[in-house]
DNA sequence: GCCTGATTCAAACATCCGTTTGAATTAAAT
DNA sequence: ATTTAATTCAAACGGATGTTTGAATCAGGC
């Protein structure tokens, strides 16, 4: 085997340019001139671009969702009868997802794809998402919920939402840290951002929920 | 002005469907036969798509953040020789965005796009948004710096991501809440999210900063 | 060898895209 | 009423898109 597979390339060359570009902007002409492979190619092995699409995502995210619930599943039986602590959960959330940034075979390419996907509208994309999470989200639903005793469950969904923002966010476009603001980001360092975004988050969820604002309040 | 005028049903036709399906998904014609305009008429008001995105965002977003450096400056006036409060600052942050939600003429729309935005990888975009913004993010990140003595220029950056992740997460895709939790989301309600978005990154600006994970650590 | 199924290939398919054109229509000014 | 400018319109432009086709090539089993 002294070149890869057609099916591997096209899935790889895909993953780069789909997570540079976005899905809508890059055409199937577009990767398979990168890929070197024929257009038919495409359709033989996948059938359409929506099934390259999942196929791209679901290589990486089966393994990553796998990894996530045994780590969780461990640092429970660690725990016994006392529920995970919170930055444990979300430690067991974030590393898998963004250690790949570091794995020289995939690279920092498709930690920006499935950031942007969190984001994407597209009603097949969000189906096909769902389903791939059907696992991961009530396991760790519930395992946010037994970390934090006493915060309503409304609560707890708001802040959920908030922390896959932050999350999403900061996988997709990390690299815009330095043009904003002009920090460094070093993908390599994906540990040291893995424990700012646990500092963050961990401190969210803990938060002092505030009274609603009175209606009548003056402006 | 029995009917509105044509420039403007662009517009409104345009703001509403990109926030539905985003930039790209939505094609000339599709705006051209919803608006029931002529499609040289985007061209002749606006001269192109990329133009016309750029006056959807910008006749919302100027206004907004007109209002939102007029609100932070009124709460500098008010503190006096000390910092305004993390709270106040990220009030007149997210209140601005926020209430357009509730604003009949606007309505949700918005919302979602210019949090579509914040995610979207257009390089033509991406500067035009940073233009728009070359006033609020020095005023907003020098207030946030003030409001957090002791706190590392890195560590400040770090989590300013963080929070645009939040915000625009929460703008954008607020009613994924109810799919993936069931909790219920009421557009009309933005005092509520801001202050639920409040509490959440207002304490993850304080959150303590744990030391780096050392390298010989166990596995 | 030959056959069979899997894979690759160039070419074409129909459709959609953003943009341009030039004439028709409307509104305003003289 | 006539001229002038602003706006609308149907039609076409060249090019890009995802997908399909049918023949060519390759692989391995008999």
């Amino acid at each position: 085997m002294v070149k890869t597979d057609t099916k591997t390339r096209i899935l790889d060359t895909a993953e780069r340019l789909f997570a540079q570009k976005g899905f809508d902007a890059v055409s199937l002409r577009n990767i398979i001139a990168s890929a070197k492979v024929n257009l038919a190619a495409v359709h033989y092995h996948f059938g359409s671009k929506q099934a390259l699409v999942h196929a791209v995502i679901g290589r990486r995210l089966r393994p990553i969702n796998g990894e996530r619930l045994a780590k969780l599943a461990e640092a429970r039986a660690k725990a016994g009868r006392r529920p995970v602590k919170l930055e444990r959960v979300l430690e067991c959330l974030f590393l898998p997802l963004f250690r790949v940034q570091a794995d020289p075979k995939v690279g920092p390419a498709f930690s920006r794809l499935i950031g942007r996907v969190l984001f994407d509208r597209n009603a097949n994309l969000q189906k096909f998402m769902m389903s791939e999470l059907d696992e991961v989200i009530p396991q760790f639903s519930a395992a946010l919920d037994a970390a934090l005793p006493g915060l309503a469950k409304e609560e707890t969904d708001w802040r959920s939402h908030f922390m896959a923002g932050a999350m999403a966010h900061t996988l997709c476009n990390a690299d815009l840290l330095a043009k904003f603001t002009g920090t460094q980001f070093d993908p390599r360092g994906y540990e040291s951002t893995v424990r700012r975004l646990i500092d963050f988050t961990a401190a969210g969820f803990r938060a002092k929920v505030s009274p609603p604002t009175r209606p009548g309040k003056k402006k």
